[in-house]
Parts: structure tokens; C-alpha cells; sequence
DNA sequence: CCACCTCCGTACGCCACCGTATGGTTTTCC
DNA sequence: GGAAAACCATACGGTGGCGTACGGAGGTGG
């Protein structure tokens, strides 16, 4: 892939790894594909990780930390409540699935059982259930309507991204996706 | 696993199949393990099929035959349309993922990549998205409208089950549960 | 009863990947 | 400028799966 350096970091094979993770899930972090995208053997890898679960680790760590930045940096541009849910579930809908952070997310959720993947998904599932929550409740639901309310939400976002992956001609697109995304937050936030 | 029959048939290889995909997904469904798993060994396997897709093929059709069989019945007992929905929300967002109709459904939606599984998934999915509609039209909403409606109520579906398995304390459970399906159906049939 | 067809066990070669061992090549730093 | 440390290539053995070859068992009909 990169002809460039010769010598590489524990850096560049976890980011490696997490291009690997985008475009063929958790068996395609493996050492010796990687080493060969990365143009370099086994040898290198031994050196910066013990091992494969090691690696994965790693990508899993940095997957988790960027994930969270970037939903606070999406958030924090817009004080209306009403108008963040509605940039949220824009983007959250509309995101097909063809960028490399959606793909992360599916290969995740297609792993939950895997014993590293499950804590991380646990982590940020709840993370953004909480944010979601806080929403709603910002919105002026008592806290349990407010919380089923998220919950509906994120699972709808949640099975709306295996469904535009899965079967995308059930998908709305275009404007039509514009009105569902009205559409579904009219439903969500009606009393 | 069975010590009693001497001889197999193709059908014993299917349904083991179809145990395996649920314990272990698609990647369980290989040849030499299920051998071992019916106490046999892969002669017997190869005289039956040409190979593993060809099981993975048989599996996948038999699958969704009595997919379609399981909702047919189920719905058939219920004329009112409105308890109609509230039985089969409750049933889907009830059923832990403990169940192995749930775990295939999950494990087949973890591989939706997968050449085989994925027109199958596509034909359900859209089976169970015309119905829906056909409901939610059937209670009085426009043909668009029902149409939103029952793809909310379906990406919330997949993504609870997603939930439910990956990161199972987030989902309700009892009359938490119960109030939820009914907060749910409030909010998916609200005008 | 025996020949044939059905079914299965075993052994083999192949591939992809993991992890180790070992020696060589760069850097770095005194 | 040379020793030590950092880094990497290569070769090896091990595991687990796929598919083939082939020989034998066991039913079944003539």
C-alpha cells in the first residue's frame, strides 16, 4: 500500500488494522494480510505487537476514542435541541453505508460476542443512550418516557444502518429520506 | 451428538446445519465440525453434497420456508388489527436472543455480505416490511405514511434485537418491557 | 447367495493463518 | 566509528478447514 517509510510504528498497523476492520470486519484483522498491504512480513508485527488479539486491542481502543470525538464535535455545534436531534438523525439515517466509520460499526455489532468487541460496544451503546436520553429529557419528557424515547430512537438508527447494508433498495433515499427523517422525528417527539 | 441412526440423509446434514448457523453463525457451518458434531466424518458428507455451500444453500432455504411458516401462523390468530400489532411487537421485541430463531436471524444479519445470505435476508425483510405496511394502512394511515410508519417499527425491531444481544442491560425486561412495547405502539400509531 | 448400489471411513494434498526462532539490517548514541 | 538497540525478512512447525481418492461395509434385488 504505502511504498514510502521502511520502518513502521505500533501506529501504523493499528490504523492498518482499522482500514482492515472497515473493509472486511474482525477476520480481516489478521497479521499477514496486513503485513502484505502494508508491504511489509510478520516479522515487523512480532516486533511492535505479541500478538494478533493485541492488535486488535489496539484498534479497538482507538476506534472507541475517535467514535466518542467525533459525536461530541457533530453535537457541539448547534444549541437547539430540537434542531441537534434532527442534524443527529440526519446524519445517522443518511449515512449509507459505504463510509469507512459505518462499516467499522457494522462489523462491530455483526462481532458483539467477540469478548474484546463486546466491552467496547457496551461502552459507547451506552454512551450515546445516556446523550440521547438527556435530549429528550431536555426536551421536556419525564426521565422514563425520555428514556424509552431514546431507546427507540437508537434502535432505529441501529437496525435503519443493518437495513440500508443489508437490503438498501428498502431504504428511502434522497428526499424521500428527508421526509422519513421528519417524519420519524415528528413520531418520536409527539406527546 | 445422535448415536442411534447408522446412515445419514441430506436432511440430517441440513438441520445440524441449521443448529451449527444458530450456535455459531455462518463460519460454523462447515463441514468437518458438524461431521464431527453428528458422529461422523466427512465421506458421509460429500456423498450428499458437492460441497459447503451447497449445505450452506439448503440451510438458508429451509430456513426461510419455515421462517415464513412461524409468521404466517402466528398472525393468523389474531383478527384485530391493533392487538394484531401489539402480539407481534411484543413477540419481537420480547423474545430475548436467547431463542435460536433470534440467533440465526442475527447471525444471518451479521453476514448479509455473504452472496448467499444476502437475497434471502432481502427476500424477508421485504415479506415482512409489505405486511407491516399492509397493517398500518389497514389502521387508517395513507399508503406513504403506513409505509414510513412500518419502516420505523422495522429498523427499531432489528436494532432492538442487535441490542438485546450485544449489549443486553440496555434493553427493558418484565413489565419495564411491557410498558415499553406499549409506549412504543403509542408512539408508532400516534397521528 | 451374490452382485450391485448406497453410504461412509481414512488418508491425502492444499491453503490460509498463527506464532517462534534466528539471523540480518538499519539506526542511534556514546 | 563502532557497539548496542531497534527493527525486519525468512524459514519453520502447528492448527483447522476444504475437497478428492479410494476402498470397504451394508443393505437390496435378482
Amino acid at each position: 500500500m504505502v511504498a514510502g517509510r521502511k520502518r513502521l510504528t505500533a501506529r501504523d498497523w493499528t490504523s492498518a488494522a482499522i482500514t482492515a476492520l472497515a473493509e472486511g470486519g474482525i477476520a480481516a484483522v489478521a497479521v499477514e494480510p496486513i503485513a502484505a498491504s502494508l508491504g511489509t512480513t510478520k516479522g515487523s508485527f512480532y516486533w511492535h505487537f505479541p500478538n494478533r488479539e493485541a492488535l486488535l486491542e489496539a484498534a479497538l481502543a482507538e476506534w472507541e476514542r475517535t467514535r466518542t470525538e467525533d459525536v461530541i464535535t457533530l453535537v457541539e455545534g448547534e444549541p437547539d435541541l430540537r434542531r441537534r436531534l434532527h442534524k443527529l438523525l440526519t446524519v445517522a439515517l443518511g449515512a449509507g453505508t459505504e463510509r469507512p466509520a459505518e462499516r467499522i460499526e457494522l462489523a462491530l455489532q455483526a462481532n458483539a460476542d467477540h469478548p474484546l468487541v463486546a466491552p467496547a460496544l457496551a461502552r459507547v451503546t451506552s454512551r450515546r443512550l445516556d446523550y440521547l436520553t438527556q435530549v429528550f429529557a431536555g426536551l421536556g419528557f419525564p426521565p422514563d418516557d425520555a428514556r424509552r424515547r431514546s431507546l427507540l430512537a437508537y434502535t432505529a438508527y441501529l437496525g435503519h444502518a443493518q437495513l440500508a447494508h443489508a437490503t438498501p433498495q428498502a431504504v428511502p433515499t434522497g428526499d424521500e429520506l428527508a421526509a422519513y427523517v421528519d417524519a420519524v422525528i415528528a413520531t418520536l417527539t409527539a406527546r
